[in-house]
DNA sequence: AAAATATTTTTCCTATGCGATAATTTTTCC
DNA sequence: GGAAAAATTATCGCATAGGAAAAATATTTT
């Protein structure tokens, strides 16, 4: 992927929604203007050191630096405004990757930082022996049925079916699994509260590879 | 603080866990032997670039190296988790607001410190004229058209209309509203990052008192 | 135990990080 | 519109990153 080129977006972000000019980040953090000014611009690939007094200075967590790159979705509107970020997911818009479980879509991965991270997921396993062993990760989750019926397993409660239109809120460091009913197409939509980063790397952990277009 | 020294410890502990030699480590990243002999002796700085060859070579998390904690195991992918709470919403559950603009259905609030709040709004307003004037809150904002189509007013930029599957991530601190477009109804599932009791709170500011049941 | 082999560290050299300051561009204020 | 100020980018130079291969150390084999 293009992640070479996060870094200097990232930075660049960050420092234009706070409204900070190189100078005050230079103040904040002690690096250099000019490497500053190069960073941004992906002309320097700032070292572990530097790295960590830019995430330290700027008390932002250094996966901030360090999540997936944009790709340019085509559809995807991003303007960089004063305070105000927007991306617009169109029809075919996002961030795919398919596991044997699910087939997921990442939406407005061109925004960094977000609180949270909304997912459109088609459930693919029909039953708990197809899905394997149950997935925790970090954070908080909520799911919301958009077409066919759920079974949510989880790791303290009787597994749960939810129609079209019923959702659930749950902490998702309690492992957990979704498993399709019936034989119609199973759609929903997730929010995650942990990064972007977090979640797809746990979904490698989980099943090696992934397959990502 | 003692974060300089973290990465040499974290990558030569990770090496010897898995019993991989520096060759073979130099194999799965395409670094040097010597830059990671280096490394781990904390005599070199590893640049941003040759960081995420490194992570992704060995597919850990980046956060392995940057971690505080010096002897967690870098390579678990299941942690304990918090408290185990779940909370379903069927057909009719949830707390209901009316407003003239939208009605909406405050999911899962007997969840408390929720870390996104997630709703179902049906949009009434059919224009502008109608919706008045914007309405601003903290933090961020996502919206799902789940049925029907909306039009999506924000301060900073032009008014984008969003059909039924199509979706909407921004910044929620600028000032925005929904208007529902052609005459058919017009639903869509949103998540603030913002805690309820705030964004009631706004509600109540904007139009006086709201109708709640 | 010495030789052979595998592994790590050191050396040497070039490419790159990165700071000081000059040059340029952008913004602000008459 | 032009001058001054502010902000960003370019230039130069020294310090450090980082690769190839030699040297050193550890391990295995005969």
């Amino acid at each position: 992927m293009t992640k070479e080129a996060h870094l200097g977006r990232a930075l660049r972000q960050l420092r234009q929604q706070n409204d900070w000019t190189l100078a005050d980040v230079s103040e904040m953090t002690g690096l250099s203007i000019s490497a500053l000014s190069k960073t941004e611009r992906n002309q320097l690939s700032l070292s572990y050191d530097k790295l960590i007094q830019l995430s330290q200075g700027l008390k932002v967590d250094i996966t901030t630096f360090f999540e997936d790159a944009p790709d340019a979705a085509a559809d995807t509107q991003l303007r960089p405004g004063p305070a105000g970020r927007r991306s617009i997911n169109r029809a075919e818009d996002g961030r795919m990757i398919k596991t044997p479980n699910y087939q997921y879509v990442y939406l407005s991965t061109e925004l960094l930082n977000k609180k949270f991270v909304p997912i459109v997921a088609d459930i693919k396993a029909r039953s708990l022996e197809e899905f394997g062993p149950l997935v925790a990760h970090d954070g908080e989750e909520f799911t919301y049925v958009l077409e066919g019926s759920v079974e949510v397993h989880t790791e303290h409660y009787a597994p749960a079916v939810l129609q079209t239109g019923e959702s659930i809120y749950f902490d998702s460091g309690m492992a957990h699994g979704y498993v399709a009913c019936g034989d119609q197409p199973c759609r929903v939509m997730s929010v995650c509260s942990s990064p972007e980063a977090s979640l797809i790397n746990s979904l490698k952990q989980h099943f090696g590879e992934v397959d990502e277009q």
